[in-house]
DNA sequence: TGCGCTTTTCAACATGTGTTGAATTATGAA
DNA sequence: TTCATAATTCAACACATGTTGAAAAGCGCA
């Protein structure tokens, strides 16, 4: 049997690479493109393959496999979270020395709602446009299949919790904050609830909220840091000691 | 080709019933066990089968498809819900009439701070011990394909969060909460922070939070719901307008 | 006992998946 | 030009999945 008998002469069948040399980084865009839109587990291979317009094999050249090329998007991502915290922590530590606890800006807010708000933005920027970031950690959470979820958590989410941690702690030494909150725990509520928000408000929007997805997630940006200031601030009122 | 040629006598192969009927609930039951464990994709109708121990076509007699048998799951557990959250309101509904709103009981609690404790506690009854009907939901919500969802989150949400949500209401015009919060994105940071509470904390104990699982998620009950108060409450201290 | 209906199983189909080994082409240095 | 090596593709494997049509077994009633 002749391998070369082809019927078609016109197609011209071309193995190897392509002219253009594909970037690594360009094969993680495309996954991550893949995953926003299919899912962890439905995100597969093939359809990441076809979102880069390569061939799947490729993808096991670049990457040792499918979990590698989900751990080296949460990297890349991740990656750039820690120096937009650690820029606004850094402002907040050289303002309160020059200025008063109390003192406000041209927003009304002191210096520790300022920093308060501006970490929320990072968030806001960092998730807020990226579905597909936030469906994987929620895939990743929900599944049994960690995919290495855990240590990726705790290397890149410990320093960023650790920064907004510190800030808060800092609040509580000027008596802006009430002692008795837990630093990690409230840390948590405070970026969480809010990219929960995002997730979810779009489920209700139209319905159990009479409002447009894109303005009810703005209006619950405010209502979350309102609620949670009055929360966390050292207010007068107390609530009863046997809680 | 004689079909009856077996090599092994010794099998009794069965086709049909078993003596014992399945009633369909055990088949729901099997089912939200290896949602539970598996997700609701990798958990396959093969698996659910094989934890109630029949075969899977039985499930497609009883089930028009895999999304049914999710969605039958949903209903049955979201049913249970309601009720537990309506009788906490009428509760308090009655207990104000003759009480004064600043009156507290023996927790030390006023009746409306009482009243959100224990929807609280019914949420935590409701979903604490049930990992894997948290872990269904947080799937859905992910994955692009929302198994009827939307659906459900309405018909059975939507009264929930109206009962906790006319019961802030009323919070508001005994003056005990702030005027300025929205109904309905308070109730679901309430709801939903602590759900969230659940499902993260583990992923962080011992590193992050160091603390085991348990002791964790009962201290964080405490703290988020201190957090909460505090930040619905009308205090006199209030935040700039601007912000 | 015999019959009809309900419940359960068997066997298979079509499809999609992650992954691999070998083949192929491009590239850049000698 | 030659040739080793890097980059890419092809074809296939082994397996799992949701689903279905038909066969089998049990059950209740005459």
């Amino acid at each position: 049997m002749l391998k070369s008998a082809v019927t078609k002469p016109s197609e011209r069948p071309s193995r190897g690479p392509k002219p253009i040399k594909i970037d690594p980084s360009d094969l993680l865009d495309a996954a991550q493109t893949v995953f926003a839109r299919d899912g962890l587990e439905d995100g597969s291979i093939r359809a990441i393959a076809r979102e880069a317009g390569c061939d799947p094999s490729l993808l096991y050249y670049h990457f040792e496999n499918k979990e590698a090329i989900f751990l080296a998007i949460l990297e890349r991502k991740f990656g750039l979270l820690i120096p937009g915290l650690e820029g606004i922590a850094d402002e907040y530590t050289s303002r309160i020395k020059i200025l008063a606890p109390t003192s406000t800006n041209r927003n009304g807010r002191t210096p520790l709602q300022e920093a308060l708000w501006q970490f929320l933005m990072v968030f806001r920027n960092h998730v807020k446009d990226d579905l597909g970031f936030r469906h994987m950690i929620r895939w990743s959470v929900a599944s049994t299949k960690k995919f290495g979820l855990e240590e990726i958590m705790f290397t890149y989410l410990s320093p960023a919790m650790q920064i907004i941690s510190s800030t808060l702690n800092s609040g509580i030494k000027t008596g802006e904050l009430r002692k008795d909150i837990n630093l990690a725990m409230t840390t948590f509520f405070f970026v969480r609830t809010y990219i929960d928000v995002l997730d979810f408000f779009p489920l209700f929007t139209g319905r159990l909220i009479q409002m447009q997805p894109e303005e009810a997630i703005d209006l619950a940006e405010v209502q979350w840091f309102k609620l949670f200031w009055a929360g966390i601030s050292n207010t007068p009122k107390n609530l009863g000691e046997k809680l």
